[in-house]
Order: structure tokens, then sequence, then C-alpha cells
DNA sequence: CTTAATCTTAAAGTAAACTTTAAGTTATAA
DNA sequence: TTATAACTTAAAGTTTACTTTAAGATTAAG
């Protein structure tokens, strides 16, 4: 099973400029061409751009996505490295998790906070309800003290 | 207390053009002046970067973040519209935390396949673990599959 | 056979979120 | 008092990851 250069833009929700773009910068380096010059596209290749697509969703540059590739082709003797990318991008990965649950936080506060006014009618009424208020300062109180302790003053 | 445009920008890891620069795109509008014209930033100043900085963090543009400022500006003629807001966003949130749950996977799919390959001494040989190839087909079979589901043909 | 898709190169344009430069003025801390 | 930090406006520059345009040549599908 192939697949045309317009086929893999569709099912990866790209356009065929974007494939080509990609080709040219050197990130599709395993697709073949046709006899009369088309793009094909097997299933190792959807796999190579479900690689890339889940590195530069963790943040990764075309640039560094590149040279990943780069040192697949460039065989065995880089293992050890591509290994220790892939580790490093996980310890991001985690940290970019943790953040999101922070923000989370935030945002749930948030919820709360404007549900409780549209509850009460005005946004000056919500300092009435405590438990908002003690939610305010654990989750502010908190991230600011964060803050002071971090720096070195 | 209060805090200098230079120890808010220590704080929150900005520097003070950005600090600056965000207050000319009108996403400061709580900050004061001194009577000689320096921005003097207050806890509930830190409250609010720290609120930019979260919606920034879950992929707001700055121009988004904006109306959200001026909403809160405008009054609780707006609190409706706020709450819808945060509740996007938190949908939003969720969409991201899965999809990073997912790239996880795929990161830990290649960890286990380069530490496999590293202690085999080759890429060509880790293909015998079959193990690790069930998974390779768990996750990325799975994943093609999604795809294939999503489009027309 | 015709229409839609693909190919090529090469260059210019876009959007976001800053960053930098310039160049002079004023304020605060040690 | 002196060095460091802050202020101003306004414009130009930077980076990334595309997107668009042009313009003709070729190919595939119905």
């Amino acid at each position: 099973m192939t697949y045309s250069i317009g086929q893999v833009a569709k099912k990866l929700g790209l356009t065929t400029h974007t494939l080509r773009y990609y080709d040219k910068e050197g990130l599709l380096p395993s697709v073949h061409k046709s006899s009369s010059g088309l793009r094909v596209f097997t299933e190792k290749d959807l796999e190579w751009l479900i690689i890339i697509e889940c590195l530069k969703g963790c943040g990764m540059s075309l640039k560094d996505i590149k040279h990943y590739i780069d040192m697949c082709m460039q065989g065995d003797e880089t293992i050890l490295e591509r290994l220790e990318m892939f580790k490093k991008q996980k310890e991001h990965l985690v940290l970019q998790m943790q953040q999101l649950k922070e923000y989370m936080e935030k945002i749930d506060y948030k919820i709360a906070y404007y549900t409780e006014a549209a509850k009460r009618g005005s946004i000056d009424a919500v300092q009435y309800n405590k438990c908002l208020m003690k939610e305010k300062e654990r989750i502010f109180g908190q991230t600011i003290k964060n803050l002071t302790e971090d720096d070195d003053n």
C-alpha cells in the first residue's frame, strides 16, 4: 500500500506544500520517487511523519528534528546519541505535563471564580466566598512564593 | 510590598523589555506609575502576570489574552463571557494533556527501541525482539488506523 | 480526452512574539 | 556622588515554520 502526496496530506492534516517543504528541508529522506517523478509514500513514511509530528508537538524545532533524521541515516554509530535525545525529550515532556497540570489548577480556579461571580451577580461579591478565597491563596500564594524562592535577593 | 520592573522581570523570568512590551500592548492595565514615572508592581500585578503566563502556556495568543484583559476592565457585564472563555480553555487543555500522553507513549517506545538497539549493537537486530515489535504495532498501527478512519475515502 | 493532481525552482510574503538599537532623560541605591 | 536602573518613542531586525506566487511541464484518473 502506497500513498500520493495528496493522500498523505489529507491523512495527516498537512498541505502538499508543507510536505514538499519538509522534503526539501531533508526531513523525509525515506520518501521515494516513482519513475515519473512522483513522491511515493509508504506506511514506513507515515511512521516517520508521525514521529516528526510527535517531536514537533513536544516543542522540538525542525532543525533539531533534522538532526535526528540525519543521525538515523548515519547508522548504528549514532544509536546512543539517539537514545539520549529521546531520554531528554522524555524529561522535557514530564515537565510539560507537570506545567499543564498547574495551568489546569489555575483554570479550574478561574472557572469556580467566575461561576461564583455569575451566581452572585458581581465580581466584587466573590470575596465573601471564603472557600474560594482560600483556594486562591493556595494557588497564587504558592506560585508567588515559588517565584520569591527562585530569585537571589 | 511593591516591585520594580526589574524585580518582576527577574521573578518571572522575563526581560524588562518584554514587560514594557506587554504594557504597551495593553496587557498590564493595572500597573501604576509612581510620581516619578516608574512602573510599580503589586502582588495583584504578579497575579495578573501569572494568569497571562498560564494562558500563554495554554497556547492563547497575546491578542486573545488582551481581549480577556479588556473584558476584565469592562466589568460585571462580561462575567459570563469570561466564564465561557475559561471553560473553552479547559477543554483545550484536556486535549493538550491527552496529546502529551500519546507523545509520551511514542517516546517511551523509542527509548525502549534504542535501548534494545544499544544492547544488541544494531538497529537491524531490534526486530528480533517480538515484544518490542508488538508494542510498535500497537502504537503506530493504532495511530495510522485513526488517521485512515478520519479521512473520507 | 479532459480535468485534477503532481512536478520543478526560486523568491517573496506572513504572523507572532519578541529583541535590539538609538539616543537622550531621569531616578534610585550604595 | 556615581553607577545602575528606569524612563520615553519609534523603528528596524529576528526567528520559526510555514504559505503564497509564478509559471510552465508532466502525469494520473475517470
